[in-house]
Order: structure tokens, then C-alpha cells, then sequence
DNA sequence: CACGTGACCCTAT
DNA sequence: TATAGGGCCACGT
């Protein structure tokens, strides 16, 4: 059998997440089964090609803060029409993705 | 095979 | 409400 990769698995998600929306390290941790590696998430993340075309600027962090070193990110989103909030973070309550069981 | 790195997150203080 | 400390584990060297 083919064995995936955890980059593998954690790509398979970000490519999921719909246009307008975000999610945390830790959920897609969780989606995987593991919901103790949002960190080796966000490793994945700050490596991956640009070639794969993946939306990874819809990815922040459990405060809605997007990624040190990338402030691009912020551009990318706000054209999706994602609202920010005042201390500069992405207004979860309101942009936060739940898929549902059939998403999965 | 051992070790360092790090786009995270939870808990206790 | 803020900050500090430590666990977590994929990946490259």
C-alpha cells in the first residue's frame, strides 16, 4: 500500500479549506488524528513548495495570528474578504472554518 | 542513530 | 489579564 507522508496529510487538508475561510495548526492537527502535532504543522507549512499551489495563507495560529516572516498573508486574506480585528489578528469567531462530516 | 530546530499549544503561576 | 515553562514530534544534518 502507499504510505503517505505527514506533509502528505497535512497538504490533503490545507487544500480543503474553502475561499474566505481559516483554520488553526492545532484543528488540522486534530482532523489528522493527531492532535498533538500542531507544531509539526506548522513546520510542514513554513517548507512547503510553492509549486503545490496550496491556499497555506488560510492557516493561523489558536489567536488568529498569522505567520512571522510573511506579512503578505494578511494581503491574502483580506481579499478574500476576511475580517481582521484591531490588535491585528483575524477575527476567528466570524472566519473560522468547521467542516462537516461529508467534508471529511 | 542522535541532535537541533521550530509558521504550536496547554497549564500553572 | 499577562507571561513562562515545558511537552510535543517531523524533518534535515
Amino acid at each position: 500500500m502507499e504510505q503517505r507522508t505527514f506533509s502528505e496529510h497535512v497538504y490533503d487538508w490545507v487544500a480543503k479549506i474553502p475561499y474566505g475561510k481559516v483554520v488553526t495548526y492545532g484543528q488540522i492537527a486534530f482532523f489528522m488524528g493527531m492532535p498533538r502535532s500542531a507544531r509539526q504543522v506548522g513546520y510542514v507549512l513554513s517548507h512547503t513548495p510553492s509549486f503545490l499551489s496550496l491556499p497555506c495563507h488560510r492557516v493561523v495560529n489558536r489567536l488568529g495570528a498569522t505567520a512571522p516572516g510573511w506579512p503578505e498573508q494578511r494581503s491574502l486574506l483580506q481579499a478574500e474578504g476576511i475580517a481582521f480585528r484591531k490588535n491585528g489578528t483575524v477575527d476567528l469567531v466570524q472566519s473560522i472554518w468547521r467542516p462537516t462530516k461529508d467534508e471529511k
